[in-house]
DNA sequence: AGAGCTTTTTTGGTCTGACCAAGTTTGAGA
DNA sequence: TCTCAAACTTGGTCAGACCAAAAAAGCTCT
């Protein structure tokens, strides 16, 4: 809809549009293969019968629409998209949304949205293995108490075991924006070993309510968790 | 982290890079301001020493990441972007995410799962304004029944309502989303006022449910919903 | 034969200068 | 003062050239 709308409103294309579109095709439909180099310029404006400029912008607009991977002085590389790609597509437009006030705390808003219901899914339908690989998540936390920066990322571990329990792609991928975006905010943050045994406990309470299936627990759990690591944000930096 | 691990990852820059990352410092900072035309090409190409074919090659990546709106043969427009840009950037990407197998299935779930969300937020902590909205919503939806165009945008109106509901930007740009991307799977779909009627019933649950602060209720009721309406689609495209 | 080094070719990155067509501004004339 | 055509500006495209780095080809020596 929207990409139609822009169409219509621009009238006259481009003659790199064509291009463009002619070569996503050829990816979607495997013509141009995953991970292999796009044909020279040369041979491209040839076949396009246009000058070396529009087929070196079309290019352009296909890396940065995430199709194509552009190393300087290298061939351009196919890349089918995944959810990944997204990120990188839009990375640019978040960090700048999240400079504009309330930005990060709308993003982190979003987040504990989001887990607060996989934590409810978790408790009402966890598998015995999608338990087990929170266990395991659960006790690197705990084994890395002592080193802030390990637990750091066990601590992302442990979360990221939630988004990956609903199966579907698209929540890994929302997790590993969260963690992207949200980091930076959280880095330059004062860490100690109480911290981390406290968010380590927070870790525990979740994970049991989970193992007894109880989801209004988890979830309350789940959000005086996320609200007591927003205050340390907080505390750090005055939002 | 992901535009810093490109960076890394290319080892040197283009001279582009250079133009694009000052330029969106200048978008940021409102040097340029919103919804004015970009400096000449030309002007450019002096300022910052280089030939205008890397300034143009700039100017498209701006582009291309929504920063700049570029109609043909017009001055580029400075837009500095809002959470709506995101679902542009990303239209391409989601729209080829959707032909692989099981995308169109996944994006829907995740629509699920974070209505599910919003109505248990909504049975919890709607206040009035929020709920004489929903009922507006409904009302309108209600009186479209025999006109199966309209009902579709009063269907999607009042979803609509409990994405706004949260106060978080976030949302709203989400629903779009979700309405962009999945309603090229809802418009070819056989429509009729029974089913109409149907649709407009679990509307009517759901929104009874929220009054009456019931959030498992209105949960299963949203859930029960989803899944009528992606069966509806099931049955007219076998996915 | 094969591994390692050297030379040649290919290819992306940038520049210059030019032309066209469609906007935009200017100014003459009503 | 308003209208409308001429002049100017500006984005889109092209052609051709050069450089530096990557890739390929060739060569050497073991």
């Amino acid at each position: 809809m929207t990409a139609a709308a822009i169409s219509e409103h621009q009238g006259k294309r481009r003659a790199a549009d064509a291009i463009v579109t002619a070569l996503e095709k050829r990816i979607a439909s495997g013509e141009l293969e995953n991970d292999k180099p796009l044909p020279p310029e040369r041979d491209l404006m040839e076949e396009f019968g246009t000058s070396r400029t529009v087929v070196r912008e079309a290019i352009s607009a296909l890396a940065n629409r995430g199709l194509i991977e552009l190393r300087p002085r290298f061939r351009p590389i196919v890349r089918k998209p995944d959810y990944g790609t997204l990120l990188n597509a839009t990375g640019t437009i978040v960090r700048y949304l999240l400079t504009e006030p309330g930005g990060v705390k709308n993003l982190y808003q979003s987040r504990v949205f989001i887990e607060r219901g996989l934590v409810r899914e978790a408790a009402l339908h966890a598998t015995k293995d999608h338990i087990s690989d929170l266990k395991a998540a659960l006790l690197a936390n705990e084994k890395a108490i002592q080193d802030s920066d390990e637990f750091f990322r066990t601590d992302i571990a442990f979360h990221g075991v939630l988004y990956r329990m609903t199966g579907n792609p698209i929540f890994p991928a929302m997790h590993e924006g969260f963690t992207a975006w949200l980091s930076p905010n959280w880095a330059r943050m004062r860490r100690s070993v109480e911290r981390n045994e406290t968010v380590f406990l927070a870790h525990k309470v979740i994970y049991d309510a989970i193992l007894e299936r109880d989801p209004a627990r988890a979830e309350a759990a789940l959000v005086e968790h996320l609200r007591v690591a927003w205050s340390y944000v907080e505390e750090t930096f005055s939002l």
